[in-house]
DNA sequence: CTTTTTACTGAACACTGTTTACCTTTGTGC
DNA sequence: GCACAAAGGTAAACAGTGTTCAGTAAAAAG
């Protein structure tokens, strides 16, 4: 019996093994530019075994997304300290911009890449990401709550206030806000984070 | 003289024919999606034909952004006729959401895709890019200068609003807009359009 | 009528994701 | 202990990609 629990180790191990050395070159090189026979090259397999663990390379990459879903909600754990909601969205928006503008290439597999994106739902790495979108909601919600807020659309608020964020760091990581011809982007963006939450929410 | 004239001319007429085939293409089948083989077979030339006339894949999309641009900066035209800065805001802010739902290939094209976006400054066909953020900062500076908003930093606002519509397209274009399980999404984002001019500017 | 220039071709190169026929190596029933 | 089956891994093959370049055919120039 031990035996095949052995195996079944191991098949873990490598399975592990594979997730890990993707994500790395995910990162580090893109996804696009990261072939199945590299991620192949690295672990010291062949090709067709990786399909033995992965379906596709779509598969692999709802993997890596789940990993970097983990990274994104582990950067957003202090916020359990701050109890003002208002104060909470504040510091929430500063992690968001900090991780993003920290890690790009996460963010870009979390947010940016096409992938049959369309089976998002189904997808059990994606239960984070909505994880990641009911902390925001639950705090607006608070906020409303608790009178601070005129607006009390807390759906809209909340789309709102992602897109805004969504929108600048996708901006300036795919190089279009080079048009602004404006210096100092990374402070303006925690400018306009201020800027949105001391307009719409008074504390 | 009317030969070297004829031939010129008809060179132009290929570079045009390429340029309108690759424009047809990326946007029904995605940029990635056309292959310079599929543009040749479409055109009824060999492959190395394209190479005479656009220097790579990457010249070819930026010469179809250019389409692109043009494109929008016609839907844009109407807004010449509102003379009240923050109706002009609102209104551009229910253009550019309604071209961009419509359109979703071509702004993908102008604002999403990859490609050595480096170069994008030295790019002609990016002046219209600049073109169309600068009529937002126009705007801007209107409202602010007629005293229709409190926060008075033209950049800042003008990223603010630029990044929040381009966050709405982004994330339903992307799928990533299921997670948070809202129907009527291109009413909401209209909604948030008048939310945020309502907001930050007084009329 | 030759020579040069021009426009164009398509095979070749080095890649890509994915499939599949083919081993080995291991485990099981007799 | 031995035949048989199953599991795990392999590498060649398929159909595609962007790009280059030696070669060709037709037109223009001398």
């Amino acid at each position: 019996m031990s035996v095949k629990q052995r195996r079944e180790r191991e098949k873990e191990e490598l399975r592990a093994l594979i997730l890990k050395e993707a994500t790395q070159m995910f990162l580090k090189e893109g996804y696009e530019n990261t072939s199945m026979r590299k991620i192949a090259k690295k672990i010291e397999y062949s090709v067709g075994t990786i399909y033995l663990y992965y379906k596709n390379k779509d598969e692999l990459l709802y993997a890596v997304q789940g990993v970097a879903f983990d990274h994104f909600l582990n950067y957003m754990k202090p916020l359990m300290d701050v109890t003002n909601p208002v104060e909470r969205l504040r510091k929430m928006g500063e992690i968001y911009l900090f991780f993003s503008l920290q890690n790009p290439d996460y963010y870009d597999l979390m947010f940016v890449i096409e992938s049959p994106m369309n089976a998002v739902k189904e997808h059990e790495s994606w239960s984070r990401g909505e994880q990641l979108f009911s902390i925001l909601k639950t705090t607006v919600q608070a906020c409303v709550d608790q009178g601070h807020a005129q607006e009390k659309n807390v759906n809209a608020l909340s789309f709102m206030i992602w897109s805004a964020m969504h929108g600048m760091v996708t901006l300036k990581n795919k190089c279009r806000i080079q048009v602004m011809d404006v210096e100092h982007e990374d402070q303006m963006m925690r400018e306009i984070n201020e800027m949105m939450i001391g307009t719409f929410f008074q504390s």
